[in-house]
DNA sequence: ACTTTGAATTGGAGCGCTCTAATGGTCTAT
DNA sequence: ATAGACCATTAGAGCGCTCCAATTCAAAGT
């Protein structure tokens, strides 16, 4: 029932306990004959080294933690590749935590992180406040990703949401629309960004009176009760910019129950870009976030911060980009819905 | 810099280490006045117990260990939601790791729960033979949940693959389909079954003379080669059956792409019910897996083993369910393209 | 022959916690 | 008064490992 530890693999190997323990690191200075012997040893008794045991005497875990807001969500899925490609590039483990959406545990997945005692953290998409960061209060490495605001005093990696939605708007713009909703992220932690970029973007067009704000979420269900709100007013919109691929998806369904064509009816913009949008049944038009190198530098950031100690924040804002598809036309001009000029078209 | 440490906190507080972690552990036997103190004293220095030492100490890590194979794979992200409930009912912590589709990785990620002294693992779509499962060979108890085949000696957790398939391959039969065509799940876990099914499907409908299986993978982009091959065919199939819902995905694009309407030219089924498939531009005709029951399941399952020591393999084998959607029809009986006689149409 | 050097090995003190057994104290039963 | 019971508290060993300093041993230098 016991699982053999060092002291029973020195005993086998008649060495020190010491001795298997420099075996175990590869230590250059031990004897080809004893580390043969040791390793022997080991495997004969099933040997495997308790990193718990490790951890503790080391005072090191090697290991940084992985936050992440909601895996039902593929956007996170890439970054969290990204994270996990660096990461094995500097021999650090990778732990993952489902946020699950809610403040509170993300809280309590930070503690865990924290009381586990890894190096550092990435929390991807974390709903968390300045007072919350501030409440941890930690020693502990932490760069935020996605995570729209820029926090003060924490290190962030993220795609310029604001940007990314003026882009949204931009295209739509210039499309010819000016009946323009924003469908609002809710409680995510880009929303605000992102409609703020709505709003600018909006405004550059010269049709910042139109700017019309509606809180939905980020979940295809979010989009449900604001597309028939918005369906049943007298003055629909012609054009959506939902806060991510995954809204604009519910979007979709819903527009496509209620009969309207998209692009004919109605232009659709989502966010994020991820792989859903690219489906060629969806073919969403959507702003692109460089997923991978977000987690890449996510990691870069940690390191350079363990090994810098204290400094002035990190701050990496990377270039969001639109990619067209086939959701966004030009409106339809007349007639509402035998479909506008032919825009992009779709299946 | 040096984290504050239970020691740290007794001296603050007038009492001794032992009392400190007393407190910690919400022992009854501790007086108010002194349970007092202590707590203050922890807030002023802002201790925080170290996992580490406690988990070593205690012999005891009250975590699982969950492998996920993939995690852009959204047919997992709902089995590990499973899971977390569970797991939080009954005070385990969940670790997960990534296991990128790739034995070795999976095989190294297992290696890194043992380590680390998980008190159970749930292999979520492993891809690992008995082989492997027997090199591991360790006292942890271990779940393998969705993983196709039933590994001798271990525990599983997973969907009736074989009947599934089977399902599918029913409701293509009974709308008239005869040239039905398996796309397989290559090295995925539930590959076999599946096809498996597939082929007693076939046979069980009359048609096992017309049984075709084409290897292709568990991923959109497997798909693709695979689609463009059999529409270059001169008796290019009524029906497809994709190993999941992702293949399917991709099959319905190079599908879209070839000008193919689905369900008019060719009917599509996919398997998982992820919520792609539910997405109304998809609105894919899959087979359900009962993914928050599984994961609950695998849990129970663990616990279960822990408690009980050894006995007979512990086998949970869920019912699938077929849901029918926008991707079927029957088949086009004249004219290949116009689409044949109206089947639940798509948008 | 005696020190020097250096490489291989070992002893042992921690790492921060838990937990058992022991301690001292108060209260009740005899 | 003495024993027993019971409670809150504490001393201290131990969890499995690392790592520094100390030791041993052989080869080389003087």
């Amino acid at each position: 029932m016991n699982r053999p530890t060092m002291e029973d693999v020195a005993e086998r190997a008649n060495v020190s306990r010491a001795l298997v323990s420099l075996v175990m690191n590869n230590s250059p200075q031990v004897s080809d004959e004893k580390r043969r012997a040791v390793l022997r040893a080991a495997r004969e008794l099933g040997y495997r080294p308790n990193l718990v045991a490790r951890n503790l005497a080391q005072q090191r875990t090697h290991t940084i933690g992985v936050l992440v807001d909601d895996f039902r969500n593929p956007f996170f899925g890439e970054v969290v590749d990204g994270i996990e490609a660096e990461a094995a590039e500097h021999d650090l483990r990778v732990l993952i935590l489902n946020g699950h959406r809610d403040t509170w545990r993300e809280l309590d997945a930070i503690e865990t992180f924290l009381q586990l005692r890894v190096e550092g953290m990435a929390l991807v998409g974390a709903r968390l406040g300045d007072d919350d960061m501030a409440r941890i209060g930690t020693a502990t490495p932490c760069v935020m990703v996605a995570s729209g605001t820029v926090h003060p005093g924490t290190d962030t990696v993220g795609t310029d949401d604001r940007r990314g939605a003026e882009l949204a708007v931009e295209h739509l713009a210039a499309l010819g629309h000016t009946r323009i909703v924003h469908m609002d992220g809710g409680s995510n932690a880009s929303a605000a960004e992102r409609s703020a970029g709505y709003e600018s973007g909006m405004r550059a067009a010269g049709i910042g009176e139109l700017i019309d704000v509606r809180p939905a979420g980020d979940d295809e269900a979010d989009a449900l009760a604001v597309i028939d709100a918005l369906l049943a007013e007298e003055d629909p919109p012609t054009a959506i910019f939902a806060f991510n691929d995954l809204l604009a998806a519910g979007a979709l369904n819903r527009l496509a129950d209620a009969g309207m064509a998209v692009p004919g009816d109605v232009s659709l913009v989502g966010f994020d870009n991820t792989f859903i949008s690219a489906l060629r049944h969806m073919s969403l038009t959507t702003i692109n976030q460089p997923k991978l190198a977000m987690g890449r530098l996510a990691v870069g950031t940690l390191l350079q911060r363990l090994s810098d100690g204290s400094g002035e924040p990190i701050r990496h804002m990377l270039k969001p980009e639109l990619v067209v598809r086939g959701t966004t036309g030009p409106p339809s001009s007349g007639s509402p819905h035998p479909g506008g000029p032919s825009g992009p078209h779709r299946t």
